[in-house]
RNA sequence: GGCGCGGUAGCUCAAUUGGUUAGAGUCCCGGACUGUCGAUCCGGUGGUUGCGGGUUCGAGUCCCGUCCGCGUCGCCA
């Protein structure tokens, strides 16, 4: 046969009654009637039902069709033609008609398999299955519809990008290892015994030079790769839409993605998002959150309670405000009707695990009045004053956390985003976006007793700033902004330094002496001195794009060969152990 | 590295306080059936309870260790 199929599993409809139609795909499900049967035939654009039944099917062929078994590889010649009266399948988008079988053809058998691709939600089979066969896993709609979606997103990207006249650079993916920011994954060199390559964490400083050699706005889909511990929302490997550009400043670059985000938007989700996109500094988002990627579907927000605590006679608010720490609270509006003692409880073991050492509480009574346990402390002068503060209105649980600034951020964030998950306070298909801007320069490590960056160290301090850089870095803001998508961060970038004296600066300040700035960026410092343009850029996180415009809450299930949280490929195998030759020949020996 | 959840038939799950021969649905195999679409009906096969040790008259269940998957803290410029 010369043409294998004439047409998809998805295409075929009434406009084709009465036509000759050739399919090819795999039996979804089979129905056996004895006299006939019908099979549901499905390929990566829908399903249509097959049906072998006399008179149009030989009985050949029918006792054939008998043999055929779920995800068997098929090929059918036949009429497509309306169905009776009354049997038509809403659910299908071929639904008003099916094929009647004249000719046939098995392509290929298939084993029982271990992951059915038409398992409905709750039989799913365990993660652990999925990932081993993970050809079976990508035959599900769902994921099919996913990778689809990721491809439109991609290739909306692309198209938004070469519009505008970036144009596309690949950069190396074997590169020099740089200390700083998160563990490289190594490649041995065979030729440099005893050398390692490094695969990128980013493209950051090919693209930065690429600026400097006056290609003024890059674009690249570029994969990186962080040895750190996975997450539900981090791969090993990873995907981001990278960009650079020459003769900006912070707002041009935001303008850029606002115009990329209003098209995807549109485009994916048919919402009319309005431009710009708000935008929060970084010290506004921690003190109203907590986070520097606040989720904004929902308020809950932080109230700052230090002044009252510190006149209080319960010392756990008293001590902390005198040392200098903070008492923060929210008030979870209605919360005392979903949170008993017992949920109150479980809430104090949850902020535990973020430094908190206790979660203060009050129900708001009907007369307005606190209760609690700790109530005694205070007197009702006070408790007032903590009402009024937190808005308080009967049947409102207010909850609190006394610790130093950082655990107080940390602890009542995620006190926020479960109590907001919790009492459904957002339509979990709502989408926010927005930016978080003016991040500090450094952020002092308390093990390491020194300033470290907090982006990374090529940032551009804001022009007010640059005096702040020698004397009081703490201070220092940058030139910085992340997209933030229904809290997460979906993307960052900066504005470089293209000063070669500034970026001295902020080296020395990093405690990167002379000598070892020469040794690892000696050429990108050598390079600001031949004519940098101002520049700046961005990467947006490809794998989470997605995952928030698919709505899903793991970012495995839109990367089509992902890794288990031991960074390992089920299916291949891969990390894997090699032959003992390759060992040699780069001179490497295994301690056990 | 820490904490938590999970691992029982090919798959999804159940199994009371430690107690008879570890069950159900589905898949698979055989049979019946001319319109189903989660087809239906009848019959049947299928188990190293992740792995190793221990306690016990007796362990899927309790204890210790270990492997794997997931979530999370640390980590992720």
């Amino acid at each position: 046969m010369q043409v294998l199929r004439t047409h998809t599993c998805g295409e075929l409809g009434r406009l084709h009654i009465g036509k000759e139609a050739t399919l090819c795909g795999w039996v979804d499900s089979y129905r056996d009637h004895g006299g006939g049967l019908f099979i549901d035939l499905r390929d990566r654009y829908g399903m249509t039902q097959v049906v072998f039944n006399p008179p149009d099917t030989p009985p050949a062929i029918i006792e054939e069709s008998k043999s055929l078994r779920a995800e068997y590889v098929v090929q059918v010649i036949g009429r497509v033609a309306e169905r009776p009266s009354g049997m038509a399948n809403p659910k299908l988008s071929t639904g008003e008609i099916e094929l009647r079988v004249t000719g046939f053809k098995l392509l290929n058998k298939s084993q029982t398999p271990p992951v059915s691709p038409n398992a409905n939600a709750q039989d799913l089979p365990n993660e652990e299955l999925r990932l081993e066969h993970r050809y079976l896993d990508l035959r599900r709609a769902v994921m099919q519809k996913t990778l689809m979606l990721r491809d439109r997103i991609v290739k909306g990207m692309r198209d938004y990008f070469a519009e505008l006249d970036f144009i596309d650079v690949e950069t190396p993916i074997l590169g020099r290892s740089t200390p700083e920011g998160a563990r490289d994954y190594l490649v041995p060199s065979r030729i440099s015994r005893g050398a390692f390559y490094a695969l990128p964490q980013s493209p950051q400083l090919y693209k930065q030079i690429l600026m400097m050699a006056g290609y003024d706005r890059y674009v690249q889909v570029a994969r990186c790769f962080r040895d750190e511990d996975l997450r539900a929302d981090r791969q090993p490997e990873f995907t981001q839409l990278d960009l650079e550009m020459s003769f900006v400043d912070a707002d041009d670059v935001m303008g850029v993605i606002d115009g990329l985000v209003a098209k995807l938007a549109k485009q994916e989700l048919g919402l009319d998002v309005k431009l710009p996109l708000p935008r929060m500094t970084y010290d506004e988002a921690m003190e109203r959150f907590g986070h520097d990627a606040p989720d904004l579907r929902f308020g809950l927000e932080l109230v700052d309670c230090t002044d009252l605590a510190a006149k209080s006679d319960f010392r756990v608010f008293s001590s902390v405000a005198a040392s200098g720490g903070r008492v923060r609270a929210i008030n979870a509006k209605l919360g005392t009707e979903h949170y008993s003692r017992r949920g109150i409880d479980a809430l104090t073991e949850y902020v535990a695990a973020f430094g908190a050492k206790g979660l203060a509480w009050f129900r708001v009574e009907e007369d307005g009045s606190l209760s609690s346990t700790i109530a005694k402390n205070f007197t009702p002068e006070l408790l007032k004053e903590f009402g009024i503060r937190l808005k308080a209105e009967p049947g409102d649980l207010l909850l609190f956390v006394a610790d130093e600034w950082k655990v107080t951020c940390k602890a009542l964030h995620a006190l926020r985003s479960k109590i907001g998950a919790e009492m459904k306070l957002y339509d979990p298909r709502a989408m926010h976006f927005s930016w978080v801007v003016e991040f500090p320069m450094f952020d002092f490590d308390d093990e390491e007793k020194r300033w470290v960056a907090m982006h990374h160290p090529f940032t551009s301090p804001r022009d007010q700033d640059f005096d702040l850089l020698k004397g009081d870095p703490g201070k220092c803001r940058a030139k910085a902004y992340d997209l933030v998508i229904n809290g997460s961060e979906a993307g960052g970038g900066t504005i470089r330094i293209h000063d070669p004296g500034i970026q001295q600066t902020v080296f020395s300040l990093l405690g990167i002496d002379e000598h070892t700035a020469e040794q690892r960026f000696g050429f990108l410092l050598r390079a600001l001195g031949y004519g940098a343009p101002p520049h700046g850029g961005i990467a947006l996180g490809i794998d989470r794009w997605v995952m928030l415009f698919a709505g899903l809450d793991n970012i495995r299930d839109c990367i089509a060969f992902p890794k288990t949280q031991r960074a390992s490929d089920l299916m291949t195998g891969a990390p894997g152990e090699v032959e003992s030759k390759q060992l040699k020949e780069l001179g490497i020996r295994i301690e056990r």
